[in-house]
DNA sequence: TGTACATCAGTGAACGCGCGTTCACTGATGTAC
DNA sequence: TGTACATCAGTGAACGCGCGTTCACTGATGTAC
């Protein structure tokens, strides 16, 4: 098993995960539509037909990338979903859309595809990975809102709000709209608190 | 004057907004990045190179379309902008948000097109009507702030926050990604004035 | 351990397409006299 | 009012490009005997 990445040899060995790889890289310097298929496979050293070895379509490359962003969403989120370790539940989910501003913000092109290309969707492997982060904000919303003893009813109304806010703020500040402060994120303190009605201190520090 | 519409003549006369309005239209139908500018003078029943008469490029006319879209919405905000009329600001500043999501569910394609492309900006003509619609968002934030009595130093915040909100749920909700209520917007009530650390009663309807 | 063979991940050339853009041109318009 | 002419908004053919995809193929791999 022992893999030399400089060698170049008939048989790749590791060509799926290479291509995906070289996708990830890419759009860390380009646009997401200006990812090719034919410039994929020249990064990777390999014929342009050598991919559908490994993909049925163009499309179906990108739903995966897209479903690999989804994961290593997720895998970043596992340190804040509920049972899982110190903080509380209120910072457990402000974690969360920190986590997903700092995604956006590391690598805008893959962001913008997991978002984008809504026609990709139908692609299982990408909704699935899609449908488990989006399902860990509704149960991060429902473990905060139990947490401050709010009426459940609320969950998903709070859901989508703090979802909407973070991910607006993710690609307004990504495009340079909005207005700058020293610390980073330019908004009003203690929005959550806020969404649900308790003052701060009630639910601040609980560990 | 007299433009008669289905006369096929050699002048067009009316070319140019012919082709912004087609890209419009288009724009309702398929998705932004499929619009080509052959296909534009296709439907305006023209020849490919009559398009450089009017613009210099397929770029600069994007920039056109999308710079367009700012300045409806604009027109749309004339009746809800500090110093029009009869509601008090922070419902005016609310209306902004639902004018804007109406806008994006109008026109989705039109809408990504405005904010998807970040390249177009330095179209002048684009970056200024964008930047009177983001000078429109900051003036009623400010507005919305003083009204409230609260520091003008949470304008700026205030505004980002409240763009997100906005701008994600309308991005989010075109994606499918929002849970859906009877009532359309499926958000906690009275977030505004929870932004703003106002008891709702304070400054509710004061018209 | 050595050979035959099925498997399948690769190659490279080609297809056909639609695209943005350029070019030399043509024909309608409007103004000067 | 009529003619000459400059202007310029159109045409249609062509260029060159990069793209996704297909095809017949080749060569490496691993397994059966």
């Amino acid at each position: 098993m022992a893999l030399e990445e400089d060698s170049p040899r008939y048989h790749h060995g590791n060509l799926k995960a290479s291509l995906l790889e070289a996708a990830v890289n890419q759009l860390s310097e380009q646009a997401e539509d200006s990812l090719s298929l034919r410039g994929l496979a020249k990064a990777v050293g390999v014929s342009a037909a050598a991919v559908y070895r490994h993909f049925p379509s163009k499309e179906a490359l990108l739903a995966e990338v897209a479903a690999d962003g989804f994961n290593r969403l997720h895998e970043q989120w596992q340190t804040c979903l509920p049972g899982s370790g110190t903080a509380g539940a209120r910072e457990r989910f402000e974690r969360l859309g920190q986590l997903y501003i700092a995604f956006a913000h590391a690598s805008p092109a893959h962001f913008r595809l997991m978002f984008g290309q809504t026609d990709l969707r139908r692609f299982p492997i990408l909704a699935e990975a899609a449908a488990r982060c989006f399902e860990s904000v509704r149960v991060s919303a429902l473990d905060t809102v139990a947490a401050a003893g709010v009426d459940k009813k609320w969950a998903a109304p709070l859901a989508n709000a703090a979802w909407s806010l973070v991910h607006g703020y993710a690609h307004l500040s990504l495009a340079g709209l909005l207005t700058r402060s020293e610390t980073g994120l330019h908004l009003p303190p203690d929005l959550l608190p806020r969404f649900l009605q308790i003052p701060p201190e009630v639910t601040a520090k609980k560990d």
